[in-house]
DNA sequence: TCCTACTGTAGGGTATCCCTACAATTGAGC
DNA sequence: GCTCAATTGTAGGGATACCCTACAGTAGGA
């Protein structure tokens, strides 16, 4: 017989930080779960997409984009850099600096994450409408601080 | 000078369960921040939470409620009967079993953390309206698979 | 009695987050 | 040119969360 979801606590269900690390850390399990085949996870991916977007960058404009320490930075690039998806070169202008940029098999990757976070975001959020979806996602924006558009 | 706040990568804005992560973590560091004196986590006010709901529970039982792992809990427990917020007596019934029971010292320390959880939670969401927070709470507890209620 | 299942516990492995220390490098002031 | 402070990448440690296995004690059914 199928395992009856679990009941969870009504007391907590008041907490919005609790109902987000719920669903924070079921979408990412399912994703990482997706993506073990293809030897990325999705913190690897999120380093990924920045490097992408802002062009070349340092390890310290990396990580203070996306929050993560400059310390913890360095064993994710080297497997990013051994797995031929990030070029890590020294930066002539500053020799202290490293230049970051991203390789097209990196481009390629993160395409495909896109597809499996595409489908797992559709199926995390299975229970809203479109509509509704789209109400939680710009107000997830608005609280983070972002504008909407 | 005001260290300005970070430009996050806008391709990861796309993703709810980016978003949500950020959120989520913010929301912890805060609230264990404020709670440190108190020698209380946040995590261990979800255990309290628990027992204190559902009345007597096996380590069993709550594992399942809280989507922990029983060999996790363990070391939690050991804390909060050690702090005197949780008894931990064998089941008569079923001496595989302990009995977990909330005591008035854990319900005064639920009451301290649900305070500080409140004003965490306000600042948190506090670029969204009243309404835009009840409706953003509304979208998690449907997301999350609970009746809105 | 024998076997299976459940419970609490110990322990390990990995990942995240936060911190310090250090060498190399840069730039400003002298 | 020299000195000093700040920045950058790197190494490493500690705390915690999450997931797993193993094991002893207990319960219950064949």
């Amino acid at each position: 017989m199928a395992p009856l979801p679990p009941e969870r606590p009504r007391a907590l269900l008041r907490w919005p930080t609790y109902l987000m690390g719920h669903l924070h850390r079921t979408g990412v399990s399912r994703i990482d779960a997706e993506l073990a085949g293809s030897g990325v996870s999705l913190r690897e991916f999120y380093v990924l997409v920045c490097i992408g977007e802002s062009g070349p960058l340092s390890q310290q404009r990396v990580a203070d984009r996306l929050g993560l320490d400059r310390s913890d930075l360095v064993k994710v690039l080297d497997r990013l850099e051994a797995a031929g998806w990030v070029l890590r070169e020294r930066d002539t202008e500053d020799r202290r600096r490293h230049v970051l940029t991203l390789t097209g098999d990196g481009r390629a990757t993160v395409g495909k994450v896109e597809e499996v976070s595409s489908e797992v975001t559709a199926e995390l959020f299975g229970r809203l409408s479109p509509g509704e979806r789209e109400t939680l996602h710009r107000l997830l924006l608005k609280a983070f601080g972002e504008p909407s558009g």
